[in-house]
DNA sequence: GTTATTATTGTAATTGATTCTCAATAACTT
DNA sequence: AAGTTATTGAGAATCAATTACAATAATAAC
C-alpha cells in the first residue's frame, strides 16, 4: 500500500473543512514540497515568482497554517527574528542542532524523546501532540575559530 | 560557598566588557528576578512603572540580550507573536509543556535530555551550548472539554 | 575634585514580519 | 446558468522590536 501524496492529504483536508480547492494553495505547496530543507516566506515568495506563479505573500501566509493544520508543514524556530518552515509529511520526525558560530543546522532523530513523551503523558495526563527540541552549540569549525581569537 | 548574586554575576560581566553599571540595567534584572515565573517585554514594563521606574521599553530591549549573554536570562518560545522571558540563574534546567487547548505551562525536567547533548557532542563535534525543549498536548481537563463537542 | 570621553538613556521615528480590509474574482451549490 | 460565499491580490494597518539622535550620566584621565 503506497503512501497518500501530499496533495491528497491537502485535498481530503479541504474537503472535510468545506473549503475551496484553489490553484495557488495547490502551487504554494507543490513549491514547497521541492523545497529541500528549511524555507521562509519570503524565500518561497521569491521561488513562485521565478516560476511565473503570481501567488501573493498574503495567500502564502493564509495558506501556511492549513498546511501546518493537516500535517504537512512544521514551524521551526531558528530564532532569527521570523519563523521558518519546513514539509515534513514522509519525513521522519526530527530535530536541529544549530551552530551558534555560522549557522548551520544539522538534524537528528532522536528515539529517547518518545520515551520523554510517554513520561509525560503519564505523569501528567496530557495527550502529547508533539514536541519541538533545538540544541544550539558551535561546530568544530567554529570552535577553531573561537581558540584563534578571530572572535 | 554560596553563590554569586545575579547583581554579582551582571556587574562582572559589566566590568569585563568595558560597559557600564546603570541604575537602569540593575533594576530591570532586579525586578525579573522579582518575578516569579515567565514574563515579555510589556508585563516587565508595566511591573517597573507600579513601582515608579522610569526605565522605557526601548532600554528593556536593551538590556535583555545582556542579560541572556551572561547566562542569567533566557527566551521562551511561546509561539504567540512574540518572546517571553525566564530568569534561570540558580534554577534548574528545565523545560515546558504546553497545554494547546486552555494554554497552561507545565515545568519538567528532564534528565535523559543531557544523554541527548553528549550524543550530539560525540557525533557531530559540536561544543553544546543548551538546548529548548517544547512538548504540545492537552491537558486532561481540555481533552474532556474535546470529548463533549464543546470545541 | 574637575574635565574629557563615550556608553547609555528616553523619545520618537523606523523597520519588518505578519495580519487585515476590501473590492474583485472564482469555486462550489442548486 | 445563476446564486452564494470563500479566496484572492493589493495595499493599509498592526505590533514587536530596532534605531537615530540629542541629552545625560558613568568611567577615565588629569
Amino acid at each position: 500500500m503506497t503512501m497518500k501524496s501530499e496533495l491528497q492529504v491537502f485535498r481530503e483536508y479541504i474537503r472535510q473543512r468545506n473549503l475551496r480547492r484553489t490553484q495557488e494553495r495547490e502551487e504554494i505547496l507543490e513549491e514547497i514540497f521541492a523545497i529541500h530543507g528549511h524555507f521562509d516566506v519570503d524565500e518561497l515568495h521569491l521561488r513562485l515568482k521565478d516560476k511565473r506563479s503570481k501567488v501573493s505573500k498574503a495567500s502564502i501566509y493564509r495558506a501556511l497554517p492549513l498546511f501546518i493544520d493537516c500535517g504537512l508543514v512544521r514551524e521551526v524556530d531558528f530564532n532569527d527574528g521570523h519563523w521558518h518552515y519546513e514539509h515534513i509529511y514522509g519525513h521522519a520526525h526530527h530535530n536541529h542542532l544549530r551552530c551558534l558560530g555560522c549557522g548551520e543546522i544539522l538534524e537528528f532523530e532522536e528515539p529517547r524523546l518518545r520515551l520523554v513523551e510517554e513520561y509525560l503523558a503519564r505523569e501528567y495526563g496530557y495527550q502529547i501532540k508533539g514536541h519541538q527540541l533545538q540544541v544550539d552549540g558551535y561546530c568544530a569549525t567554529c570552535q577553531e575559530a573561537k581558540k584563534s581569537g578571530s572572535v
